[in-house]
DNA sequence: CCAGCGCCTTGACTTAAGTCAAAAAAGCGT
DNA sequence: ACGCTTTTTTGACTTAAGTCAAGGCGCTGG
């Protein structure tokens, strides 16, 4: 397991934080292990504190009424989640769920407000840190209501070609059936336009593992295209 | 015209600040008046600052490859907008254009950063503000995976009733058309689904006036429901 | 008062994507 | 390797919502 102050200065919340710093960080950190498929919090629960990931994996969804899901975001080591309600109102906007066994840290509410008060490039990295989620959100919300599913899937591929640095390659780190819900679509769907992308020699599919037969042509896609 | 030093003193970001706070910051704002119509930035533009509505009403949007538009926000008078990339990175990730004539004050990236080192108090405000707008957006998100057209409609009116406290009738105060782009979708589906409303006695169009014929049935849709 | 111009509505048609059901494939623990 | 569960794929069908095109309504200005 790796020590917990090495997490904390890894994470971009606490980049360039001086040694003293870190300290008082992890002094109101508090460990938190899961088993996988554990919920952390559920959606309107009041909230006392934020989380990281130390290891593990994590998701953050939506149920609809009729029980459907919807995946906003998977985070993995060193992403804080839960932070909204720690300086907007008091409860939780959606769920948390452990995907695997996970080592989480905790940071009280006001402990953490404190400490932020008093650390401005504290307060400055917090603000990036949202700024950046805003960003991404801007960018989910083009993707569901400019762009239809075969657009949003190429732009995930290609985010995830970026991710793991290979233009040849790519490995999902999550079920199909869980892509289909971050993109905001159903299983069937999904598989039906992974077939066609292999029809049209885009990709080919092998397993977790898709292998990018034609990045340009999936940035195409991606930015305006369509299917046929 | 409105006192600059009050306008900013109402605003939500500077809410509990001292005067000599807002004093400081009056400082380092700057005057901007625009036409109606006249675009304030474009997505990928750099970014040395955010604003403010002093007066008059902006939209933020995103458009799509083929020239579709989605209104994000709608803004009045209060409201900051791009603030994104004064914190995270230095490009706004979308498109800001007046929608009236509007008196803005602009913010200089430096100089704001600098006054938010020194003062942990409107650090937290602006935390509270970014996280404020994660939640809308995480809500905006759900809406458009989680709920078809009419739900999205009945969640915006039942908005507006709370924004206007009214239970019998709310006011658009934007045109159908850019109502329709606000709940991602097109006029023509908009205009279709408040004629199945009428005839389903929720609501009843009078123009821009909408009189809530059966607010809890429109609560119902916005929460689960479906329109026959 | 009427012309002209946006804005909104309506109709006929197309299409992307969801539902339901079942089979095939892949994992997993023993 | 075996039987079990879970995930993925495929097929037939339905439906919400988009496209295209035409018409109506309600303004404002001459």
């Amino acid at each position: 397991m790796k020590k917990i102050l090495q997490i904390i200065s890894d994470a971009p919340l606490f980049n360039g934080l001086s040694e003293e710093q870190l300290n008082d960080v992890r002094q109101i950190s508090v460990d938190k292990f899961c088993d996988k498929g554990k919920t952390i919090f559920l959606e309107g629960d009041d909230c006392n504190g934020f989380y990281i990931v130390a290891d593990g994996k994590v998701k953050i969804y939506k149920v609809s009424f009729e029980g459907k899901e919807h995946i906003l975001h998977i985070y993995g080591p060193g992403n804080p989640f839960g932070e909204v309600p720690v300086f907007a109102g008091r409860k939780f906007p959606a769920n948390a769920q452990t995907l695997l066994k996970s080592h989480l840290l905790f940071f009280p509410r006001t402990a953490f407000v404190d400490l932020i008060s008093k650390n401005p490039s504290l307060a400055l990295n917090m603000l990036g840190v949202l700024s950046m989620r805003l960003r991404q959100f801007t960018v989910q919300i083009e993707n569901l209501s400019l762009k239809e599913v075969p657009g949003r899937l190429a732009s995930y591929l290609v985010y995830l070609s970026q991710e793991q640095g290979r233009t040849d390659v790519v490995t999902l780190n999550i079920s199909k059936g869980q892509l289909a819900s971050l993109l905001g679509t159903i299983p069937e769907t999904l598989s039906r336009i992974l077939t066609k992308m292999n029809q049209q020699h885009l990709i080919d599919t092998r397993g977790r593992n898709i292998i990018l037969k034609d990045l340009s042509g999936l940035e195409d896609l991606a930015e305006h295209g369509k299917l046929q």
